[in-house]
DNA sequence: ACCGTGCATTGAAATAGTTTAAGAAATCAG
DNA sequence: CTGATTTCTTAAACTATTTCAATGCACGGT
């Protein structure tokens, strides 16, 4: 059940038998059937998400009421608005399944518990947020200086099998273009 | 002299006076001209800035040689590339001056011993980190959610001293668009 | 098997943004 | 003060991207 989440782990920081145990008797699982949410922007965020099974996407709704997608979190990714569950302010985005799906979810507390009995997991955490933060350092960068065209051949290349997995139209919501001109860029693509 | 410093400081973690004297003992003070580099990417970043007068930018350079701005640096800010400083592999950034400087410049191994001795200063940076992070996903969202008027207007919004400060193509190179375009932007603007 | 709805494709017209080039205005060094 | 450099503006032609509308397809529910 936990191979994966342990596998995880053990690229960043080694444990021992007990440690894993301690560490896999903390989440809770849940199933999420798609278009369900785990998060609603407003809510306060109170636990990291690793994903079992399945895949979810966190977005935020601008004033016109667009959805624009940070962020897609299949196997083996974490995911939570991370800024609302470390300030304990509402959340700005929504986190919901775009498949159905199966989560080990860690609550707040609990992980504060595991920071006390083993705290390496602090140095674990430290290394998510700041992969997670070089991952929108690069992001930035690709926004601003490509084309729809580029953004969306470095993101077939970054995630192949993402490509085949979603929908075209989440796609585009991710690479900041409209469905159509995506549509149009495969086109294109497919043509040469 | 380290006025600014402890302020900044003191906005997130409380300080005793030992512990005040301890810090400021440790950076070393550097002046950059206009036009000097910080950092080039390539090297080892070795350290973590504060500024204390003037101004530098974080920039990334593109196959196409072209200059991406991810952030402006003024008084009280923070400033290194973060993710060659914690895994200590090459930079990708370029860090230069673009106003006669003075900073407070931290050595990594310096920081080191700060962590030993004030272990708060651990919660102080990931407290930083946290901002960062947040802060680069709301620019993600700007970017990929609105026109090249709408983000020129919000960074006038958030940053009314640095738009009279800089010269507009570098605040053209940190939203992504031409210097001509931002300067009919203006126009159009101005007119309105 | 049937219907409804959501998804992908296409094309035409409109808007957003770039490129190139030239010149005016401001800034800096000697 | 003067010449050199950097910065800002303008305009025309071009490319990237959006919007709108129409069509066909596929899939989930009943």
């Amino acid at each position: 059940m936990f191979d994966l989440l342990l596998q995880n782990v053990a690229q960043h920081i080694p444990l021992d038998a007990e440690e894993a145990h301690f560490f896999t008797s903390l989440p809770k699982i849940k199933h999420l059937k798609k278009k369900e949410f785990l998060l609603r922007a407003g809510e306060v965020c109170r636990f990291e998400t690793f994903v079992l099974e399945g895949c979810l996407r966190n977005y935020y709704l601008d004033r016109k009421g667009d959805e624009h997608i940070l962020q897609f979190s299949v196997e083996s990714w974490w995911t939570s608005d991370l800024y609302s569950l470390l300030t304990q302010t509402p959340a700005t985005q929504f986190i919901d399944a775009l498949e159905d799906s199966t989560l080990a979810v860690f609550e707040k507390d609990d992980l504060e518990r595991l920071y006390q009995r083993v705290p390496k997991f602090e140095r674990f955490f430290r290394i998510m947020l700041q992969n997670a933060f070089v991952a929108h350092q690069q992001r930035i960068l690709q926004n601003i200086g490509s084309t729809g065209e580029e953004r969306y051949l470095a993101f077939r290349e970054k995630h192949p099998t993402l490509e085949q997995r979603l929908p075209q139209h989440q796609i585009a919501a991710y690479l900041g273009i409209t469905p159509e001109f995506l549509s149009k860029i495969r086109g294109k693509l497919a043509k040469a």
